[in-house]
DNA sequence: ACTTTAGTATGAATCTAATTCATAATTTAC
DNA sequence: GTAAATTATGAATTAGATTCATACTAAAGT
């Protein structure tokens, strides 16, 4: 016995239009074509669903059954259907992010938040301790997007650049690297640099510049929070780099010199990476855009 | 976007078999069947199902979605379809009975009883006011089946022979006619006939006898209940013609007699009459057979 | 009751969709 | 890296659905 979801939507329309005829109109279908169907499937049922030669054509018993049986499935599909088209628009979704770079929460939080505001149909989180493998679990669908500075040529995965930052160099300001108008990557061999608590190849300061050049500092001490680090450098018990950003926007800075890496300055590109086939869903154009608007916001000196 | 039970019974049958080479087996497919639908469906929701490149093959959020409906949806598809099993094979079903012989309520309300102990799941009832017109009824599916003495030559009925009965004349014993051997259709002439109220077409004395001899009583009284046309015959308050049963059932009948209609006796069958679709349901079958018993036993002189 | 009209059924031809076969491309396991 | 297993794909085939033309049936009008 085979029946589908076209012959239940067949029986209702030809039951609530009340012939064949008119049913043919809301099926898009002939008169001929809808009468075949019809004798499919009384014949898969193996029962007369219409009381032959009777017009106005009447339901039998097993018809009355049938139709109740359209009413419930059928509306259970439109449902999964329309929850498609939402899934697939981006109306509704799930937002997974993976961060690469530590000091992205700076600004992913206030981004997320005014997000969930625009998208409270979409599953927004940040998931934590992928950041290696980031892109993997990209394609995985172990996360949606990855902010990540590196971006490949990837053929699933396209990456949106967000914005353009400067990693910088920052001491207290009796250090006396703070006389210089910049600093070069040996300058680093004497000194204790503070980071936040990540493998050294994922600091801009170390695959940018002390790893190409084969160096490496005094001692590194690994702190979590921005504004810890901010305030043991301004207590000159180390330098570190920061994205300018950060220091743009965090208080208590005035203790601080600020030098730019290198005589030309170094500066790197942050990006989103999402699936291709994710990138038109609404809420990723929503979070690039939100991303380069508080970005900017944040990037404003005080 | 075009989605059919068949599509969700695939994606079912992958993910829970865990591949498409699995699932072939259980959906009777080629893998080149199989992977030609799931691209298929791919194509209709616009989004990926399982995550691409990847073994076992994983659901992706959207495909999670999509195995929650089916797990929803199709379990509703196969209760219709075991239903419609039922009803066709008449394990469940609606049985709706005209009658025209109006006696005959004697030894149907004891095979209706029995027939509700064997088919819990039948809807069992007797539809009143249809008597004259009971096989329009019949093949209108306002009724299932009609008990008639008339059967005809019909293309969508078929009438199922219950049992022969003579229709049997009675008086008081006291009563002049009680001596004759038979009686004729102009001994009616001065008599006061006591009958089911229906018109007289539908009354074996009539139709068989004193309509085709163009032949009056004298009185018609019209009573209900058959154990009051006995009174009142036994009080020689008239005369009446019953079915022989009707008579060998019957308490307090030591004050009747009984006399055979014309020399010849009239003897008469009825029959059940059912769509022919309907012949080989069960609880039909079960109808014809109790009937048969039930009226055996009645018509067991006691 | 006969004729007309509207609706339904059906067979053959046509068109569309599904399936198979053969084979290529991927992925996993060793 | 190679072999084994799984999945994807194109072309040919097959099955299924639709159309067209027309016959049939039931209701409405005369």
């Amino acid at each position: 016995m085979n029946i589908e979801l076209k012959h239940l939507r067949i029986i209702l329309a030809i039951h609530e239009s009340g012939s064949v005829q008119k049913a043919t109109e809301q099926l898009n279908m002939t008169q001929s074509a809808v009468s075949h169907q019809l004798r499919y499937i009384k014949d898969q049922l193996g029962v007369d669903i219409f009381i032959p030669e009777t017009r106005p054509l009447k339901l039998s018993a097993e018809g009355l059954e049938l139709i109740n049986a359209a009413r419930r499935i059928l509306p259970e599909v439109e449902k999964l259907k329309s929850r498609f088209i939402d899934l697939k628009s981006g109306q509704t979704g799930r937002l997974f992010i993976a961060i690469e770079c530590h000091a992205c929460f700076e600004w992913l939080f206030p981004v997320l938040n005014l997000l969930r505001e625009h998208h409270s149909n979409v599953d927004i989180d940040i998931k934590p301790g992928l950041a290696f493998n980031a892109i993997e679990a990209l394609k995985n669908e172990e996360v949606d997007l990855v902010i990540s500075a590196d971006p490949e040529k990837l053929p699933d995965v396209r990456f949106h650049e967000l914005f353009t930052y400067a990693p910088t160099f920052i001491s207290a300001k009796e250090h006396p690297l703070a006389e210089r108008p910049y600093i070069n990557a040996s300058d680093f061999t004497d000194q204790t640099v503070i980071t936040y608590p990540v493998p050294v190849e994922r600091l801009d300061l170390f695959n940018q510049l002390l790893i190409p050049q084969g160096i490496e500092p005094k001692a590194i001490r690994q702190i979590e929070l921005t504004s810890v680090i901010l305030l043991l450098v301004g207590a000159n018990k180390g330098v570190s780099v920061l994205p300018d950003w950060v220091l743009q926007s965090a208080r208590d800075t005035e203790l601080l010199a600020q030098k730019k890496l290198t005589k030309s300055g170094i500066t790197r590109k942050l990006y989103a990476a999402v699936r291709t086939r994710d990138s038109e869903k609404l809420y990723i154009e929503t979070f690039l855009s939100l991303s380069k608007d508080v970005f900017s916001r944040l990037a404003r000196p005080r």
